[in-house]
RNA sequence: GGGAUCGUAGCUCAACUGGACAGAGCGACGGUUUCCUAAACCGUAGGUUCCGGGUUCGAUUCCCGGCGGUCCCA
């Protein structure tokens, strides 16, 4: 049974037959007050007529104590609970027999499409596209985490007029040799040279672009041929940086996938009387909803992404039915997932649709673009991170003369863990909805609120167990007088830490509802600052028993959680700093 | 012009969705290694939560009106 079924039992024999609406008991706001608070007598009390602090009094001399050290009604009516040793040893006991950490499968049986990352294929992936590939990848992880089933998919932009001044690019600018090694890079460079050309007056080349272009969309064998290498070659390149960062994605249907269906899209439309002529394009008008107007078909013929975003929904239905989309994408585009989602609605799907938006990624103060000369490639981004944490590595080694050298493969792969969870961390930290101004120092941070500072606590924890002479499982630990399943709660450092630990599949389940990683990375931050001054001003070896092994079953389980938390945003453990 | 979003310590951000004295990190100043990993820990200084109203027992949080930044649409 836990805390909030106690207190909300107490509620409905205090008040019986009351519509008591939610009751919510909440981690103290300050130790003093005790461990854990219950506000709702005070939005009860109205409803019955009673004083506040007359109806918080009911609910606590309704409490079944059984739990409880103390239990007192306080201000104006807050209700402030003490739990008792007993408790609190049954509970972590029984988190640490939980498996996965105790995180509840909410989402056994459910299916969800998370949307992300989603990068522009030939061209390079900058720091621009980290946001969207780690916050996106954190939500998937978590969501898996909580038993739903997840289709990862990458909305590759993979389609469109950037394809005609590649093909052009390709006949006529680039070397035998480019043609035969073609690579990212190259064709990076191939699209802004080309696309130079076809600014020029003459409009000869533009002309030229476009006939490619439409040579392509009619489905002439040589240029689609052309196009799937394009295609590939990037495909290869993304799957390289998302390796470095964990990013796995379960299907890769770019905007080409859904290009055959938009006629289709229309024609419901128009079908549903959604779609109406203006101006020689077809629009669906959403003044009612504040939402303007938004353009399905072009005046030209061409379609746009809300047609596309419809088709793409009806073939995730079609495919998958899922009982979730998530979009994760920057936030400018708001308003086009306003006007898609809303023809959603009137097309009669039901499925939930979900927008996570991000503040977009600036430097200096300024957008991250090709004209403003400003884009750090993502590559670059993680080389230097490794190479930062790497000589922090180097010199530690240095440092701790004693021991076998490790041999240089191992300090590259550690100085990665590190400089990539430094990476990873510095976003997933914020909340996605603040943007973010790039500065290579924050997003490298290797102190203080930072990926390897959890990395680090890891390390020490595993590092004392491997000490304690096993793994600091039950299996090895005495039994104690007292204590529950090797754990028993002593001093006031231990048990806030031990309550904190409790609060971990609760935080598990806030940044899914709220769709923020950063809620999690928040509560493994707090966690391991309680642990890290409990470990510097505890002694766990060298205390007596039994608080030896109850510490040790302590850390042994903070080890577990950081450990689990930490891979739900993607960031790896390395046993040994 | 219409709309979205943000505004919290010198800087970067939290604040569990309306709770008690607004908390961290960085930076500043001072301390802690014959002792379980100092990427750590402990302490000090630093706040009119942009401004003005309103709702509420209670507002950083909700509502209205300004101001400022960013973005979208026209």
């Amino acid at each position: 049974m836990t805390l909030t079924d106690i207190v909300k039992s107490a509620f409905e024999k205090a008040f019986p037959g009351e519509d008591l609406g939610g009751i919510r008991v909440v981690p103290a706001t300050d130790p003093k007050f005790g461990d854990y608070q219950c506000n709702d007598a005070l939005k009860l009390a109205k409803k019955v007529g009673l004083k506040p602090r007359d109806a918080a009094q009911r609910v606590a001399d309704s409490l079944d104590r059984a739990c409880f050290e103390k239990v007192e009604v306080a201000g104006p009516g807050f209700l402030n609970l003490t739990v008792s040793q007993s408790w609190l040893n049954s509970r972590l006991a029984a988190l640490d027999a939980a498996p996965n950490c105790g995180i509840p499968q909410n989402g056994r049986g459910k299916k969800i499409v998370i949307d992300y990352s989603s990068p522009n294929a030939a061209k390079q992936m900058h720091i621009g596209h980290i946001r969207s590939t780690v916050i996106g990848n954190a939500i998937d992880r978590i969501f898996r985490s909580l038993g739903y089933e997840v289709v990862a998919d990458n909305h590759l932009g993979d389609w469109g007029t950037q394809f005609g001044i590649l093909i052009k690019g390709y006949r006529d600018l680039l070397t035998d040799d480019e043609r035969a090694n073609l690579t990212v890079p190259v064709l990076e460079k191939c699209y802004v040279l080309s696309a130079a050309k076809a600014k020029e007056e003459d409009g000869v080349w533009r002309e030229e672009c476009k006939a490619e272009l439409v040579k392509l969309q009619q489905g002439d064998a040589e240029n689609l041929a052309l196009w799937k290498r394009f295609i590939d070659i990037s495909i290869a390149e993304f799957n390289r940086m998302y390796a470095k960062l964990g990013v796995k994605f379960d299907t890769y249907r770019g905007e080409s996938y859904y290009n055959p269906l938009m006629p289709g899209v229309v024609d419901r439309l128009l079908k549903a009387g959604l779609a109406e002529e203006s101006e020689g394009a077809l629009v669906v008008k959403l003044e009612k909803e504040k939402l303007g107007v938004a353009i399905v078909r072009k005046s030209d013929g061409g379609y746009n992404y809300t047609t596309s975003d419809l088709a793409c929904v009806e073939s995730r239905v079609k495919d998958y039915d899922p009982e979730r989309i998530i979009y994760v994408t920057d936030d400018r585009q708001q308003l086009h997932f306003k006007q898609f989602f809303s023809i959603c609605g009137k097309l009669g799907y039901t499925v939930k649709l979900v927008h996570v938006p991000f503040g977009l990624m600036s430097y200096q103060g300024k957008a991250i673009s090709t004209r403003e000369g400003n884009l750090i490639k993502l590559d670059d981004l993680l080389a230097e991170a490794v190479r930062r944490s790497k000589a922090i590595v180097e010199a530690r080694a240095e440092g701790a003369a004693e021991g076998p050298k490790a041999a240089e493969g191992d300090v590259l792969r550690l100085a990665e863990q590190i400089g990539f969870g430094a990476v990873k961390y510095a976003d997933l930290s914020h909340d996605p909805a603040t943007a973010i101004d790039f500065n290579w120092d924050k997003a490298l941070a290797l102190e203080g609120n930072s990926g390897p500072y959890l990395q680090y606590a890891y390390a020490r924890v595993k590092s004392l167990l491997a000490k304690a002479g096993g793994d600091g499982a039950s299996g090895g630990v005495a039994p104690m007088p007292n204590g529950v399943g090797g754990f028993l709660v002593a001093g006031p450092v231990e048990k806030r830490l031990a309550l904190q630990l409790l609060e971990f599949p609760g935080a598990v389940v806030r940044a899914a509802e709220a769709y923020k990683p950063s809620v999690l990375a928040d509560y493994l931050f707090q966690t391991a600052q309680l642990y890290s001054s409990f470990y510097q001003n505890s002694p766990i070896l060298r205390s007596e028993e039994p608080v030896r092994s109850a510490r040790l079953r302590l850390c042994a389980l903070f080890g577990e959680i950081l450990r689990s938390g930490l891979g739900l945003l993607g960031i790896e453990t390395p046993e040994h700093i």
